[in-house]
RNA sequence: GCCCGCGUGGUGGAAUGGUAGACACAGGGGACUUAAAAUCCCUAGGCCUUGUGCCGUGCCGGUUCGAGUCCGGCCGCGGGUACCA
C-alpha cells in the first residue's frame, strides 16, 4: 500500500476533468441550470488565503449542484481597473496594462492548482477592450434613456499636487503624497440617476428572501427613506436677495424648540455672503478643509459662523432665530439648510452650548425631568409628555407627534410633508487613467456629443507616462483631440474614466455570453440568469450590490436583461475574512515594524525573532500586505496539496465569520485527509463478514445520518458543521466491526460526501474502491429515512431548570408515562426533597422539566 | 459621529428557546518501536468539601417552567460610511 500523495493525484484528476471537459458550461434547455458566482478578484498580484476560502465555498456549491443534476455555470474573471495599477506605474514605471495582465497571469497560475470547477473558457478582465467597449455601449444606451447626466459635485482636492484624491489617499485631512491640507472642491461630473429608483430599490428588498437580513437592513438604511416637513423661514430684512431659507426636517414636532438655523458652506446664501464678506470667505474656506467622506465631516469639530442674518419663526413672527453657516451641514442632503433643536438632538446641543444658544425642550419624559448636560433623545416609538407641541395629545410618541406636526403645519400653510431619500445619485466620473473611458466628446458648437457606437471601444492609449500627478489623458497630444461625431469640427474627448464599480455592476451578465458583440445575448441571459448563488465579502453589502441592482434595472430598460433579472442575485451569501496575527516591534522612533510569520518563533503564546527579540502579537487582524501578515496559499498547496487548503479553509469556522489562519490547523487538516485515504485503502483490500452482530446495520445507519447532515450542511452554508460530521463519520467507519461490503459502501459514500470539498482525494478513493466513472459525475447519495429510525430516546430531566438526571424511554411512550418515569428517578426525588411538583413540562423527544 | 455585525474552555468553534462545550487544534497520559517519525487508544471548562456538588457563554438588568439563543442598557472588537476594491 502506498501513501496519500496529493502532488500526484491532484495533477492526475485535474487532467481527467480537463480531458472530459466537465466544467465547460453550455446552454441546455433540457436540464435545470444553476449559476454560482463568487465576487471576482482584483488582480493585486498574488492570491491570498481569503480568495481560496471564497472560491472554495463557491466550488462546493458548484460541485454539489452538478451532482444533483444541474447544468452549472461557474465562471471567473478579474476586476482589473483601479488605482493600484496606476500607483505601481508611478512607483516603478511601466504601463498599468502590463502590470495588470502580468498579475492576472500569475494569479490564474496560482488558482488553477486549487482544482476549482471553473469554466475558464469564459474568463475575461474588465480592462479588456472587448469588455469595456460593451460597457461604453451600455453607457450610451443609458444616456439615451436619460439615466445619465452631468452636475457639480465635491471632490478631495490636493492644492499642491493639483490633483483629485481618492478618499483612501486622504490621511487625517492631508494628501498622502504632498502632505497638503486637502480641500473640498466642486467639479462637473457624470452621474447615474440611481436616486430615481430609490423607492423601488427599497421596496424590492422585501422580495430578496435568500439574502442575509443584515445586508437588506444596511441597504434600507443607506437608501434612507424619510418622511418630513419642508418649509421656509422668512428672512428679516430680506438680506442679500434671499427672502426665504428653505429647510427640511424629519422632526417638525420639535419646531417650537428651534434655536438657530444652519446652512451649508455650499448653500447659495453662504456663497453669496462669501463673495462680499472676507470674514465669511475665510470661514467657508476653513469649513471646506478636510476630506469629503461622511466620516470626516461628521467627526470633525463642529464649526459655526453667525452671519448676523435673522429669520422669523413660522408660528411666532416676533421670535427671531440666528442663521449660522455650519461645516457639518451637507448641501447634498435635503435643502442644505436645517433648524437646530438643541434640547432633542445631541449634535445641535453641542453646537448650542458652544455658541451660547438657547436650549428649549418641547417634551419631557413621562416620569422625571430632561437629563442635564445632554440632549433628551428618546426612541421615536416612546411616549413622552409634550410641553411645546402644537395641538396633539399631551402624551404621545415622537412618531405620532411628527405626523400630527406635519398635518398641522400643512393646515396652517407652513410648508408641506415630503418624502426624501438619503441615497444620492451615483457619481461615476474619475479623473484617472486606468478605467473605462467615458465615450463622449466635447464640441464647441454641439456641446456634449455621444461617441458613435461603431467607434467603440474608445480605447485607452498605450503611449502614456506617469511621472507627474494627474490623469495622463488630460495631457495626451493626440488621443484627446478628435473630430466631433456630430458636426465633424474639432472637439475634445472626455478624459474622465468610469468608477470601477461600473465594471463590477454587470460582469455577472457578461459571463453568460462573454464574447458577444453586444453587451448581452437574449438567449443566454434568458437561460443563465439569474445568479442562483452569489458569494462574496460583507464589505460589499451596500455599494457593489446596490449599484448592481440599479444596473440590472437600467439594463432591463435598455433591453439588455429580461424583467426577471431586475434583481440579478437570487441568493446571496457573505463570507467572513481570513485574519492572521500581526507581529510587530518598534523602531528607534517608536514607529511599528512588521515581521513575517515565518520569521517569528512561537513559544507559550509569546513570539521571538531569530535574534531573541520579543515581538508584540496583535491577534486576528485583517490580512494586509503592509502589515506583513498575509498568508500565501501557494506555499500551503505546495506543502500539503490543494485539498488540504480547501478542507482547512472550510473547517472550524462558520463561513460567514472571520477565520484566523494558523499553521497548526493546516497540518491537522492534512493528517485527516491522509487518514481517510489510508482507511479507504484498507477497506479496498478488506474481505469478510461483520465480526459483531448488528455492526453492518449500525454502520449503515450512521452513514445515512451522515448523508442527511452533510447534505443539510452543504445546502445551508454550514460547511464547518458538515466537516465536523465527516470527522465523526470517519471515526465511526474506522472503528466499525462491519463486514467488507458494508464498509466499502460506507467508504464510497464518505468519498462522495467529501467530494465537493476535497475533489481530488474523493476521485482517488472512488477509483480505489472500484467506483464507476468519475465521482465528479456521480449522483449525490440520498439519505434513507427508514434506515435512521431509532426506537428509544434519552431525555434529560430538569428540576426548576437544572439538570438532575436522565431517562431512556421508548420513542413513542406517552407523556403521562414519561412523567411518571422521570419523577421516579432517584436523583430527581433527592432534588425535590419532598416538595410536590407544581407542574411537569414534557417536551416530546426533548426534555422533561419538573417545576416546584 | 452614524448604520450593520460579532463576543462561548488554553485555541478554532458546536448547540430549531430544551443535557453548554459536538468536532478539531494545542496539552497530559499510555500502546507500538532498539529509538524516532508515523499511527492507534485514553484524558481534558473552572472550583472545592470529589458531591452524579457549586460556578460558568463580554458586563448589568428583564421575559420564560427553561436563555449562549429573545428584549433593554453598557463595554470591547470588526465591516461600511458614497473616489480602496
Amino acid at each position: 500500500m502506498t501513501r496519500y500523495d496529493p502532488a500526484t493525484i491532484e495533477a492526475k484528476w485535474q487532467k481527467a476533468w480537463d480531458d472530459a471537459g466537465l466544467f465547460r458550461a453550455e446552454r441546455d434547455p433540457s436540464r435545470p441550470k444553476y449559476y454560482v458566482l463568487e465576487m471576482f478578484p482584483y488582480p493585486s498580484g498574488r492570491i491570498h488565503i481569503g480568495h481560496v476560502r471564497n472560491y472554495t465555498m463557491g466550488d462546493v456549491v458548484a460541485r454539489y449542484k452538478r451532482s444533483t443534476g444541474h447544468n452549472v455555470l461557474h465562471p471567473m474573471g478579474f476586476d482589473a481597473f483601479g488605482m493600484p495599477a496606476e500607483n505601481a506605474a508611478m512607483a516603478n514605471g511601466g504601463h498599468p496594462k502590463d502590470w495588470t495582465y502580468q498579475n492576472i497571469d500569475t494569479m490564474v497560475g496560482q488558482m488553477k492548482p486549487l482544482g476549482l470547477s471553473l469554466d475558464w473558457s469564459r474568463m475575461f478582465a474588465t480592462c479588456d477592450p472587448e469588455y469595456y467597449g460593451q460597457q461604453q455601449a451600455l453607457f450610451l444606451d443609458f444616456l439615451d434613456k436619460g439615466l445619465v447626466y452631468r452636475k457639480n459635485a465635491v471632490v478631495n482636492w490636493d492644492p499642491v499636487d493639483m490633483t483629485v484624491l481618492a478618499n483612501e489617499q486622504v490621511e487625517n485631512g492631508r494628501g498622502w503624497r504632498s502632505g497638503a491640507v486637502v480641500e473640498r472642491r466642486e467639479l462637473t461630473q457624470w452621474f447615474f440617476r440611481i436616486s430615481d429608483m430609490a423607492d423601488e430599490l427599497l421596496e424590492a428588498l422585501d422580495g430578496l428572501d435568500d439574502w442575509p437580513a443584515k445586508v437588506k437592513t444596511m441597504q434600507a438604511n443607506w437608501i434612507g427613506k424619510s418622511r418630513g416637513l419642508q418649509f421656509s423661514f422668512g428672512v428679516v430684512d430680506a438680506a442679500h436677495g434671499h427672502d426665504r431659507i428653505e429647510v427640511y426636517t424629519t422632526r417638525p414636532d420639535t419646531l417650537m424648540g428651534a434655536s438657530f438655523v444652519g446652512i451649508s458652506p455650499d448653500h447659495p446664501l453662504a456663497k453669496e455672503l462669501e463673495r462680499h464678506d472676507p470674514e465669511v470667505a475665510a470661514f467657508c474656506e476653513k469649513a471646506r478643509q478636510g476630506g469629503t467622506t461622511e466620516e470626516a465631516i461628521e467627526t470633525a469639530e463642529k464649526l459655526g459662523y453667525d452671519t448676523g442674518i435673522r429669520v422669523r419663526h413660522p408660528f411666532d413672527t416676533s421670535w427671531e432665530l440666528p442663521v449660522y453657516i455650519a461645516n457639518f451641514i451637507l448641501m447634498d442632503y435635503g435643502t442644505g439648510a436645517i433648524f437646530g433643536c438643541p434640547a432633542h438632538d445631541q449634535r445641535d446641543f453641542e453646537f448650542a452650548t458652544k455658541y451660547d444658544l438657547p436650549i428649549i425642550p418641547t417634551f419631557e419624559p413621562l416620569e422625571g425631568a430632561c437629563p442635564e448636560g445632554e440632549a433628551f433623545v428618546p426612541m421615536k416609538s416612546e411616549k413622552v409628555r409634550w410641553i411645546r407641541g402644537f395641538g396633539w395629545d399631551e402624551e404621545a410618541s415622537g412618531q405620532d407627534a411628527v405626523n400630527a406636526a406635519i398635518a398641522f403645519c400643512e393646515a396652517n400653510g407652513v410648508g408641506q410633508g415630503v418624502t426624501k431619500f438619503r441615497l444620492r445619485d451615483w457619481g461615476l466620473s474619475r479623473q484617472r487613467f486606468w478605467g473605462a473611458p467615458i465615450p463622449v466628446v466635447h464640441c464647441d458648437s454641439c456641446g456634449v456629443v455621444p461617441e458613435k457606437k461603431e467607434n467603440l471601444p474608445v480605447e485607452l492609449p498605450y503611449d502614456v507616462s506617469f511621472d507627474q500627478p494627474g490623469n495622463p489623458l488630460d495631457r495626451h497630444p493626440t488621443w484627446r483631440n478628435v473630430s466631433c461625431p456630430a458636426c465633424g469640427g474639432p472637439a475634445l474627448r472626455e478624459t474622465d474614466t468610469m468608477d470601477t464599480f461600473v465594471d463590477s455592476s454587470w460582469y455577472f451578465a457578461r459571463f453568460t455570453a462573454p464574447e458577444a458583440d453586444t453587451p448581452t445575448v437574449a438567449e443566454d441571459v434568458d437561460y443563465w440568469m439569474n445568479v442562483d448563488q452569489y458569494i462574496g465579502g460583507i464589505e460589499h453589502a451596500i455599494l457593489h450590490l446596490l449599484y448592481s441592482r440599479f444596473f440590472a434595472r437600467a439594463m432591463h430598460l435598455c433591453g439588455h436583461l429580461p424583467a426577471k433579472s431586475k434583481e440579478p442575485f437570487d441568493a446571496l451569501f457573505t463570507q467572513g475574512m481570513v485574519t492572521h496575527a500581526i507581529f510587530q516591534t518598534k523602531d528607534a522612533n517608536g514607529r511599528p515594524v512588521y515581521h513575517y510569520p515565518e520569521d517569528v518563533d512561537l513559544r507559550d503564546g509569546r513570539g521571538f525573532l531569530k535574534d531573541g527579540t520579543e515581538v508584540e502579537i496583535v491577534p486576528s487582524a485583517k490580512m494586509s500586505k503592509s502589515k506583513n501578515n498575509v498568508v500565501d496559499p501557494v506555499a500551503i498547496i505546495g506543502q500539503y496539496g490543494a485539498d488540504t487548503a480547501r478542507w482547512f479553509v472550510l473547517s472550524d469556522s462558520p463561513p460567514e465569520r472571520d477565520v484566523e489562519w494558523t499553521a497548526a490547523g493546516a497540518e491537522a487538516a492534512h493528517k485527516h485527509l491522509a487518514r481517510v485515504w489510508r482507511i479507504a485503502a484498507e477497506v479496498a483490500e478488506a474481505s469478510g463478514e461483520a465480526t459483531v452482530q448488528g455492526a453492518d446495520e449500525q454502520l449503515l445507519r450512521e452513514m445515512h445520518k451522515a448523508i442527511r447532515d452533510v447534505t443539510l450542511g452543504v445546502e445551508s452554508f454550514g460547511f464547518n458543521a458538515a466537516i465536523a460530521k465527516l470527522y465523526a463519520f470517519t471515526n465511526t467507519l474506522s472503528k466499525s466491526q462491519a463486514g467488507a461490503r458494508a464498509k466499502r459502501e460506507a467508504a464510497m459514500v464518505l468519498a462522495q460526501l467529501m467530494s465537493p470539498m476535497t475533489p481530488h482525494l474523493a476521485e482517488d478513493v472512488w477509483a480505489m474502491l472500484g467506483g464507476e466513472g468519475l465521482i465528479t459525475e456521480a449522483r449525490w447519495p440520498e439519505a434513507d429515512e427508514a434506515m435512521m429510525v431509532e426506537d428509544s430516546v434519552t431525555l434529560p430531566i430538569q428540576v426548576n431548570g437544572k439538570r438532575r438526571g436522565e431517562i431512556t424511554v421508548p420513542k413513542d411512550m406517552d407523556q403521562a408515562e414519561v412523567e411518571k418515569a422521570a419523577l421516579a428517578v432517584d436523583n430527581v426525588q433527592r432534588a425535590l426533597d419532598g416538595a410536590q411538583p407544581r407542574k411537569v413540562i414534557v417536551v416530546p423527544g426533548r426534555i422533561v422539566n419538573v417545576v416546584v
